[in-house]
DNA sequence: CCACATACCTAGTAATGCTAGGTATGGATG
DNA sequence: CATCCATACCTAGCATTACTAGGTATGTGG
């Protein structure tokens, strides 16, 4: 359970570059190593939200040969969004660290 | 927010030994550097779910000066709760770090 | 040809933290 | 002594959110 980081997650799924749905399910099960395996009923509401907020861009791909994609890219909204959530999480992980401790790194 | 890390940090917060709701609340928000300033309603319900649960037990106390309190314990099945807790975190964490990073610590 | 991976979607569910209200007592302040 | 605030407890209902469970369709490999 990602509760409340899930859109962080994808927006930095998308900062290497735009992608459609299926890649980001692969980018975040790969660069997680295994422990975030989300379901597709998780990642599309969640790209429609991004979309929704101002966050993604998406446009429709129908290369010559090849199915029909969506493709997500961060806009400057997103970007700007991204690294809110980067400073929200680093607080976030200091202060739940300071109870769950054993996670002590250099100033 | 700390959707689905709560549970843990109210268990950590009891680790050090017996404490009132109220008590829970302020040791929260000091341990975290003001970051967790949780309102009743959530440490509350909390509480309560989490003793349901059979992790933590109570007991009212009416000392002859002073208001009546409602005492948390860990349980033995609170401390083991918590270790498997622990560990989830350490994972979780590391696993969003990958992504939002910013966070490299030594082995 | 048939199974499987790819690729998209949505309605509904369950969990959970929070809002907003309520009650009551003790200590401090004027 | 009256008033206010901090302490201390509680709950009903709300909003968000990730997930379950279904559905559709196409390309590829056996």
């Amino acid at each position: 359970m990602l509760k409340g980081h899930l859109d962080a997650i994808v927006l930095a799924a998308l900062e290497a570059g735009p992608a459609h749905g299926y890649a980001v399910i692969e980018t975040i099960r790969a660069r997680s190593g295994q422990t975030f395996d989300l379901p597709e009923g998780t990642i599309y509401p969640a790209l429609h939200r991004l979309e929704q907020a101002g966050l993604l861009s998406s446009s429709w791909t129908t290369p010559p040969s090849g199915r029909r994609r969506r493709v997500y890219s961060l806009t400057k909204a997103g970007a700007a969004a991204l690294a809110r959530r980067r400073k929200d999480w680093t607080r976030f992980a200091g202060a739940v660290d300071s109870f769950l401790g054993g996670r002590a790194w250099p100033a």
